[in-house]
DNA sequence: GCTGAAATATCCTGGTG
DNA sequence: CACCAGGATATTTCAGC
């Protein structure tokens, strides 16, 4: 029993790499088309897919939306401090306000964060009474995103690369 | 000139949300399933798709990866303070930064929000240190993600139905 | 926006190193 | 065990209406 031992599992080589970065880039190019980029052929490349989307590698496919092309002209991130029980539950405590886009759960200053999206300034005081109301141990602190210059970047091999790096120095 | 001449583009009926909805939770799904979810032929869903694609709404498709699947197990939101100048180009500064996946600019308490991705706490200090190394006003509040329940929720016709109410009380 | 045909892509089976 | 090759099936795309 060797090192090799518990690297059976070859994680993933540089060829699934591509591949996720094809697909971060654009998720709707055929497989024959991937394969031509990762020099491999189309059933090939199918499987490889398969098995990245069985391990919870590849979570799934979506359209990428911008919402001031709605009329969501305003974004905001809300920082949320409240009591313990509270914080326990936001997810469940914020799923019926369509507005607030992503949740999370927070070690630290602040309890949780949120993304929200609203049409205009009374919009977003709209969602804002909707959080406060949530429970009365809830206080916002509420953020106007001027810009986004970066939006789930994808990730690489050359930053796996990188990080691997940092652990063996 | 009256009241329906500046609606005169009548922005995007159901069917157009309808897609927008089906193509968010899975961007993968043809045509002609789309047709047969919105009650359309397959080549008036091609059409409908691109003026949604040349309109801007649509942006991409981009397949959702899991980072701690791929050994990425700690997940952080940073907020910056940093003087104008700096943080005028976050972007352009953090880009080098690949851990960096999100970046946006803010108006409020923090000049910047960034989400980072690490495989260790090791790694996580380290890419703290590469920001900090950035310019030397800038300081930070690192806070870890326990827990993320919402990600990318879907923009809705029911949001906007809401939204609409808003605007009108 | 619908129908029908041509081109293309995907999926599955089998075969090879 | 992973990859490649081929044919059956389904999908996209472009005509004409």
């Amino acid at each position: 029993m060797n090192a090799l031992t518990f690297e059976s599992k070859p994680a993933w080589d540089t060829k699934d790499w591509q591949l996720l970065e094809a697909l971060q880039q654009d998720a709707r190019q055929g497989y024959a088309e991937l394969g031509r980029k990762v020099q491999l052929s189309a059933p090939a490349v199918a499987e490889r897919v398969k098995r990245l989307e069985e391990a919870g590698v590849i979570t799934g496919y979506r359209a990428a939306i911008n919402p001031k092309r709605l009329g969501y002209d305003i974004e905001a991130m809300i920082r949320l401090r409240c009591d313990g029980g509270t914080c326990a539950r936001v997810g469940q405590l914020v799923v019926g306000i369509p507005e607030v886009l992503d949740c999370r759960r927070l070690a630290g200053e602040d309890s949780a964060l949120l993304r929200v999206v609203a049409m205009s300034i009374a919009h977003l005081e709209d969602v804002l009474d909707r959080i406060l109301k949530i429970h009365s141990s809830i206080s916002t602190t509420t953020l106007i995103v001027l810009q986004t210059s970066h939006e789930n970047r994808p990730l690489t091999l050359a930053m796996r690369n990188a990080a691997q790096l940092t652990q063996e120095r």
